[in-house]
DNA sequence: GGACTGACCAACC
DNA sequence: AGGTTGGCCAGTC
């Protein structure tokens, strides 16, 4: 309830499936542009049922830990589409939000 | 009760 | 172009 966690937590929840989001970026969105770090402590005692495997960094490398290549499976399992870096390609995937659940690139 | 840490980010040398 | 530091909130020692 009263928690900043409780509110990344629910970001994280409607985050649809092949699509992705940054720790920052949803700080933003819930009115803290620094609070990133604590996106990713919520994402640290995330529940499992939590989807947090579409939550990248930034730069679209993959968080979490030792778990991070396990994630990165999930996300080319649900249709992610990723660099010949190994990150995520943010710039077709990064979800706006839930106002704006629609591709960037909507040509794409 | 104070200080450090933390699955990050961006600004600043 | 790359490394360092500051910063935010909350939890832990």
């Amino acid at each position: 309830m009263s928690g900043f966690s409780e509110q990344v937590y629910a970001l994280v929840a409607q985050i649809p499936q092949g699509r992705v989001m940054a720790y920052g970026q949803m700080a933003r969105m819930l009115g803290m542009p620094r609070a990133a770090r604590m996106v990713g402590w919520a994402m640290r005692n995330c529940p499992d049922r939590l989807p947090w495997q579409r939550v990248v960094m930034a730069d679209g490398s993959i968080a979490g830990g030792g778990y991070r290549e396990i994630r990165r499976a999930m996300l080319e399992a649900e249709g992610v589409p990723f660099l010949p870096d190994g990150r995520v390609d943010m710039a077709a995937c990064q979800w706006n939000g839930p106002k704006n659940d629609e591709s960037p690139q909507k040509g794409i």
